[in-house]
DNA sequence: GAGGTTATGGTCAAGTTGACCTTAATCAGA
DNA sequence: TCTGATTAAGGTCAACTTGACCATAACCTC
């Protein structure tokens, strides 16, 4: 698999691309959007969305703009962040293409339009994804476990949770999240307890939102803390 | 996206390079090797070594080849992992050049050779770099800074410090390379007891190591561990 | 043997955690 | 209007962890 791009301008020069492992919770799931490929390589396989980086942007402008483009939702609602670059020699059959992957996190997030080049684009379950590999094209089975991986990690030590909420939310939506991304229960009670004394996490706004049933839930918005602390560490134990 | 790419030589292509901030201790200091450029960009300037990733290697072999390559040290001693890819536009006046940053932590490594191309290589302090940016080429000041700050929220939770001792170390060794990253002293019998409680941190070997005065030191290995638990949490206390 | 020096171990109050219990506030339906 | 169901939110308590500090151990040199 030798590069065609290689040998046209005479140095070793790559394709760089962004692709972005967007995630939001949808129907109690943990959900990445995907997008059908159309042409080949791997032509009708899911794949992450992603594109070329332009000339003159940086990367993340580049993963900013794929966003907007892809989910049509204000990327600056979003979290954006970057993963890491991904440049095995053969990942691409085309040649040597390296990269940069992007982890994004947001609120339910509307089913996407078909996108500018009218790819299908849909949700899938993140869980499912990674209990079968080989699904996707590329490496981007790798790159959506390791943006699991570092997403569960940050959740111990950064505020992003937050990113899964809306702008206002109840603790219970809160803690849900973190029980959809961690795949554990939380003792709800200890959760406040924490949630709330945590410096600059969550802010009560004063409001309250009624349940379909119950007392209704306190809401608050996110506090201006970037850094949990203390952390919230999911310590090791019963399921 | 699109994938005309192979056609060729209209499309966006960049040149790929690998940057490796090397960390050890010297001398009670936190250092980072710089090499002086002899060419442009930048010729005379400081910079971190690196260098073009080939066309048949992974981005991780690159980098292993470029540490081998500068330091003379068997890179399986070192720690060593990516720490991201930085692609502004206009960070290298030559064009176009996405580098991937790698991050490696060694125990005290031997004064540098001067390296395949007889470039010189020393140590730079690091507090000293990132109190006068604008020393270093590229953007490798911000570089430094991020591989800084990497290492000090990573000594938190990972068991990386130890890549900053040799293959056996005393407790008092491994106490002052976190004060040496942390700018801050720790207590001496606190650390003790939590590095020795933490899940397979380290492993006494059984043996000593006499003092030029005092009482003689018990002598560690790193253990198998890779995550601290529980972790080492800098509170932002006193001095 | 005295005194200096470094390593190592112990103590204790204050704070944090997980498990669990109790109370509050709402709704639906009898 | 009362009852029970349901969800939120606050309280209790024992076990554990933390930071500050004190005490002891094991070496050295003089």
């Amino acid at each position: 698999m030798d590069d065609r791009l290689v040998g046209a301008v005479g140095v070793e020069l790559s394709l760089v691309t962004v692709d972005l492992a967007i995630f939001t919770i949808r129907g109690g799931e943990l959900v990445v959007l995907l997008v059908e490929r159309g042409t080949e390589p791997f032509a009708g396989k899911a794949a992450l969305p992603g594109g070329r980086v332009r000339a003159h942007e940086t990367l993340d402008a580049g993963a900013r703009r794929e966003l907007q483009e892809e989910t049509s939702v204000s990327p600056d609602r979003l979290h954006l962040e970057q993963l890491g670059a991904y440049g095995a020699p053969g990942r691409d059959p085309r040649g040597r293409v390296i990269t940069v992957a992007y982890l994004a996190l947001g609120p339910d997030l509307p089913v996407p339009r078909g996108g500018t080049d009218a790819v299908h684009a849909y949700w899938g379950r993140v869980e499912g994804l990674l209990e079968n590999p080989g699904n996707l094209a590329f490496d981007h089975d790798h790159i959506v476990a390791d943006a699991l991986e570092r997403v569960r990690g940050e959740f111990e030590y950064t505020t992003v949770a937050t990113a899964f909420c809306p702008e206002v939310f109840t603790l219970t939506e809160l803690r849900r999240v973190y029980e959809r991304v961690w795949g554990r229960s939380l003792d709800p009670s200890n959760f406040r307890r924490k949630a709330t004394k945590a410096d600059g996490f969550v802010e009560a706004t004063g409001q309250q939102r009624p349940q379909a049933a119950g007392r209704p839930a306190a809401l608050y918005r996110r506090g201006p803390a970037r850094l949990l602390s203390p952390p919230f560490l999911r310590t090791a134990d019963r399921q």
